[in-house]
RNA sequence: CGGGGCGUAGCGCAGUGUGGUAGCGCGCAGCGUUCGGGACGCUGAGGUCGGAGGUUCAAAUCCUCUCGCCCCGACCA
């Protein structure tokens, strides 16, 4: 490719709405272009790099055992009322009507169509294991995109869609995917982590993210250096065990119940200070509205709560923390609230408060708090789970080692979907007994958009991008300096058709621009190899090569260069 | 949906307070000089000042409404 005619060109400067660094470097490099909120054309080089991370993942997707197809973008309203999944996609989903009336919407996702199709072409048990993947434009008007790539309303994704026969072969299904996860992600010069996830809207049972660390990533895990356990911090746990004292354990007895002045005591530090104990010696009352109906939630002081955790716990689809004035109408005391003689509303409790004694609370009355809380004695909840959010330096579930943090972006989601879908769409196989069972599914996401930009925020510097070479628009960028020197002109043209001959990528830099402006924009895009050809080179008929990554030069021969080159190239891939 | 910010040339911005011929830098076009890390000179093209309505002799500037974009939160793969 002739620069001169590459579509698209380099800015200096980055436009002002691009805030982290991949969005500005992308739209710098003159890769991708807005054109609305969250809607992103792909120019040329950009799409090169998309297609190459495509064929990458097709390639690993094949290798597993995945066949590619392709499904609608449009789909009928009816699939997602039958999988009832329209409930929990909401207004995320985009829809539409026809000239007919009819309701449609532009696939958020697509495993009830592929669990639709499954219902006609999968009847034995002869059939399974299915693996069939697809590469297509997914929507999704989500509430605030953000992030340039990162999170966007019209987005490329791969999806492969897993049905087995059983449990056992969802998990060798899985396990093959999180595999070719591994290999897709290192093909790709990243580093991921794998941790347990929530699977959210997407519903299932088992699920876990790959991560890339990153500071713009929008989601928090928490790991153990110790034993290795990692998860997002959406579905982390964290052992609550309070190591207690000799004197603690004498006060293990329950005492009874005490009520003590409090009056300007509120919040949960002020009431630990002033009491002299521990917060986790208190109990905390937070409320929720959880789709129309009010909920109390208890949690040990020391602790906060998960909503995601929460949400899951009441299987609701909104949750938002009720207002001022809501709490008050359902005759609570802020501030000195506790589940104790509550009647008439939702207690959802955390399983916390089982693992201690004589907690301090509210007195359900404005000034006072109880000593000596118990439970069950002094209350009860209606459902008792774990709903504590995981925080760096809490105690490992697996191990009681201390719990890291970091923040990461999610590179690909995968999925134990289990059977709810083929059951509700009638995906079922004859089984070897005769019998009639659902396929067990399973599906596994990777946004590409999404991934290009990770890359991008693990792969630069002050100068631009620095792609791996397995994704970068072009391999190989000749640059001559002195285009107006005849000598300079014929051996670059020369050496263009020799490389591109060869087969490879090469763009050439044919503009007639400073040495300055060529080297900042070939940093700027990104390219592994970068090839100066000048009259100083040409005195000893060579051409000098720089690594994207590195700061040495090295002449190389004019003579051989393709072989020479391709050597170079093939050495770098395999790494 | 709540809070904040911003819409003026392809990009970055000034001008808005106090209404009076729309500017700067980069980029772009032409010519010339340059040429190993964003060169220089001269000449030039390019703007419904996000949109609509209003006030006024006169609106980028004041008023009303509206649309869009960004950030934080809610929410969300």
């Amino acid at each position: 490719m002739r620069f001169s005619k590459l579509f698209g060109k380099t800015l200096r400067q980055a436009p002002a709405e691009a805030e982290n660094i991949s969005h500005q470097l992308l739209l710098r490099a003159g890769m991708i272009a807005q054109e609305a909120a969250g809607i992103y054309s792909y120019l040329p080089s950009g799409w090169r790099v998309l297609r190459k991370i495509e064929n990458i993942i097709r390639e690993e997707m094949d290798k597993a055992g995945g066949q590619e197809l392709m499904l609608p973008i449009l789909q009928p309203f009816e699939l997602w009322q039958q999988s009832g999944r329209y409930v929990s996609f909401g207004q995320t989903m985009f829809t539409l009507t026809d000239r007919k009336e009819h309701k449609l919407v532009l696939g958020p996702t697509h495993e009830e169509i592929i669990a639709d199709l499954a219902r006609r072409y999968v009847q034995s048990y002869r059939d399974l294991p299915l693996l069939v993947y697809q590469i297509q434009a997914k929507f999704r008007d989500e509430p605030r995109p953000r992030g340039g790539l990162l999170r966007v309303r019209e987005f490329i994704m791969k999806d492969l869609y897993s049905f087995d026969a059983d449990e056992a072969g969802l998990d060798e299904s899985y396990r093959k995917m999180s595999q070719a996860y591994q290999n897709i992600y290192a093909r790709c010069g990243l580093s991921t982590s794998m941790v347990e996830a929530d699977s959210g809207a997407i519903g299932g049972k088992e699920s876990h993210e790959f991560m890339v660390i990153s500071e713009t990533g929008e989601d928090e895990m928490v790991f153990c250096p110790h034993c290795g356990y990692s998860a997002n911090v959406e579905k982390a746990q964290i052992s609550k065990t309070v190591i207690a004292t000799l004197n603690e354990v004498k006060e293990k007895q329950p005492l009874p119940l005490e009520e003590i002045a409090t009056t300007e005591q509120k919040t949960i530090e002020e009431v630990a200070n002033f009491l002299g104990v521990p917060q986790e010696q208190t109990l905390k009352a937070v409320f929720y509205i959880a789709d129309g109906e009010f909920v109390f939630v208890v949690i040990r002081g020391d602790l906060e709560v998960n909503e995601t955790k929460l949400k899951n716990t009441l299987k609701c689809n909104e949750l938002r923390i009720a207002a001022e004035s809501e709490v008050a109408e359902a005759g609570i005391v802020a501030g000195f609230a506790s589940p104790i003689g509550i009647k008439g509303v939702k207690v959802v409790a955390d399983d916390s408060i089982t693992l201690g004694s004589n907690f301090i609370a509210g007195a359900n009355k404005a000034g006072y708090h109880f000593r000596n809380v118990n439970y069950p004695r002094d209350f009860q909840a209606d459902i008792i789970a774990d709903i504590a959010l995981a925080h760096q330096g809490d105690k490992c579930p697996e191990c009681g080692g201390k719990l890291s943090s970091a923040r990461g972006i999610e590179v690909g989601h995968i999925f134990k979907l289990g059977t709810f879908i083929s059951e509700k769409l009638g995906a079922s196989f004859l089984g070897q007994d005769g019998v009639s069972r659902p396929a067990v599914m399973g599906c596994y996401g990777i946004g590409l958009g999404r991934l290009l930009a990770a890359i991008v925020e693990q792969n630069h510097d002050d100068n631009g991008i620095i792609w791996p070479l397995s994704v970068a628009p072009y391999q190989v960028y000749l640059c001559p300096l002195h285009m107006d020197n005849p000598e300079v002109a014929s051996a670059a043209e020369k050496v263009y058709q020799e490389l591109e001959n060869a087969g490879i990528e090469v763009l050439f830099d044919d503009r007639d621009e400073s040495p300055g402006v060529k080297f900042n924009d070939v940093d700027l895009l990104g390219i592994p190899l970068r090839l100066t050809l000048s009259p100083r080179t040409l005195q000893s008929q060579s051409i000098e090569a720089k690594w994207r990554t590195k700061k040495e030069t090295r002449l190389l021969p004019l003579e051989n260069l393709v072989a020479e080159v391709n050597k170079r190239l093939r050495e770098r891939l395999a790494r």
